[in-house]
DNA sequence: TTGAAAGCGTTACCAC
DNA sequence: GTGGTAACGCTTTCAA
């Protein structure tokens, strides 16, 4: 059986108040007497117990990161980098996915196992402002991706203007037949009508005419999504002479199906990303992408979650972080 | 404030165990007195507290799962296959990062956070068997990868079998000059040793002579790492007609350097990777692989460790997944 | 600076 | 089938 503070604090000779004053180290305690404790401590391997701390104070320092696909190494990035920083502030963090359901992500932010978990980071993709009524008390959250939410935390990047950012460079060479993948049709989703925004913005400002037909829908933001998509285009288009995937992800399936058409890139086709994943200077050629940081966004994103646990309340803060294009081989 | 069994008992007229009988459904209740509570339990949006529960019955309902590092497309599948299998069995996953880091890695297993977590589920790179001396008292745990703990439960690939079944078909089309890469040097993994085994023995089957500087040493299994190990590699040597990367992140660097160096895949130098991750039918060209089911791994580890929670002191048990070798354009 | 007692929300045990 | 009571391990009063 798991030494208590009981155990810890008769062979210390001591209170079990005590003990807790050592553990946590809010009161002062004689040196003499922590010492004792602490040999005591280490003697019966004791080990506080999380749950009846949880109970009795109402904080059990864990924290929930909801994510739409955990298989993606965009997810990677961003889950380390979260465990990371909630681990410096001595936070753990309990995943969950909600696999695109908004009707999962919804749950999460309003019961949520609301007392299991101090706080919640939830990276949201079809839930709506409605869905959200303002009476609702919602558990300490933070909202990742386009800010769509203002009841709540959030941390995003500026989407508009890395997309809008990506499509100027991807013309800088004199392209004009510029097509983007990765508009969605079935997902009302924030982060491709963002995108698809500054691109249609960077074309406006470049003189370049709208075209939908070079607006490639693609429903699923995978390599294999991509490819099917962009194979699906060529079957009945002319290739473009850029193509600006909404991820590198996207961008890993268009660089596949383009060298099996025997295109070359850049000669024939400019191709860039967003997210700027850490294999994409790998890629085959090395990547051109939209980057940002997911330490900052991890950062924020924690740092606005322990503000709002301390402070119940706080008016919701937004808060947007910088991009950077990356130029790399796929555009010359 | 958050409503309690009390409140909703109150309000449905029965007594708190009532309550908790409704919500476990352990005990027959009747339908009549089961409908008023769960209306009352509606009506107050009543959640219970793990805390609690967890507190009085010993178990959270939380499992910990600890891999050496999140960033990468690897962890991320197999953190997501883990997390539904998890969520299927009702059980929340919380997340830990060893970082290679040995002392980290047997502090989780000895003394874990023990009483939150019901079990851990580790993916250990340094871990020796020494460490864990017998007398310990272990949280219930599944180690994963190379089988080496035989005192606790572990799940793993044959990796010797994979790495000589990816050598020989490597040696297919008459290529003798095979090279490996990802030896390990600085750190004691058990996984670069066993497929180093595996290629060893397979050259032995084919009468190929062993030529030590085949054996490209890379201690950092990123696309990073591979890429300079190889680069370093083609500076020295002439290039070698076939290399097995012993992980397909590893090959993504091998690609770009090919790539780079002007060399033709797989008409210069046929390329395997191992593990088969999602995106490696979509790399340029696409990746020969050692596949095996992260689901499979994520369904035998959450299954050991509930046999283990169920029953502490159960002996030890060993499962190994099968591989399979998926043939692609990178080795023609 | 330390000790005693109460209570966090839940469920197991035992009565009815 | 249902209700009281006690206890899980910790921390927060309040006293000494």
């Amino acid at each position: 059986m798991r030494a208590t503070v009981k155990d810890v604090a008769r062979l210390a000779n001591v209170s079990p108040k005590t003990v807790s004053n050592v553990v946590n180290g809010t009161v002062p305690v004689s040196p003499a007497t922590r010492e004792r404790v602490e040999q005591a401590m280490a003697q019966l391997d004791y080990v506080p117990n999380f749950s009846a701390r949880g109970l009795r104070n109402g904080r059990t320092g864990l924290i929930a990161l909801a994510l739409p696909d955990l298989a993606t190494p965009f997810s990677a990035e961003l889950v380390h980098e979260i465990v990371e920083v909630a681990h410096g502030e001595r936070l753990a963090v309990q995943l969950e996915e909600t696999g695109n359901d908004p009707q999962r992500e919804l749950e999460l932010l309003t019961r949520a196992r609301a007392n299991l978990v101090d706080g919640l980071i939830l990276n949201p993709v079809a839930l709506d402002q409605s869905a959200v009524a303002p009476g609702m008390t919602l558990p300490p959250a933070v909202i990742l991706g386009e800010v769509q939410q203002d009841i709540v935390d959030g941390v995003g990047v500026d989407s508009v203007g890395g997309a809008r950012a990506i499509t100027r460079a991807l013309a800088e060479g004199g392209r004009r037949r510029i097509a983007i993948l990765g508009v969605m049709r079935h997902v009302d989703a924030a982060t491709a009508e963002t995108r698809t925004r500054g691109y249609r913005e960077a074309l406006a400002e470049l003189g370049i005419p709208w075209d939908p037909e070079l607006e490639i829908v693609c429903d699923e933001w995978q390599p294999a999504g991509g490819a099917a998509a962009l194979a699906g285009f060529l079957e009945t288009h002319e290739p473009p002479e850029a193509l600006f995937c909404f991820t590198d992800s996207l961008a890993y399936g268009a660089l596949s199906v383009l060298a099996a058409a025997g295109l070359s890139v850049p000669g024939d086709v400019a191709v860039a990303g967003f997210d700027d994943l850490a294999m994409s200077p790998y890629a085959v050629p090395a990547l051109t992408s939209v980057a940002f940081s997911r330490r900052h966004i991890a950062e924020e994103a924690v740092r606005l979650l322990l503000e709002q646990i301390d402070d119940r309340g706080r008016p919701p803060r937004q808060v947007v972080v910088p991009f950077e294009i990356r130029r790399r081989a796929s555009t010359g």
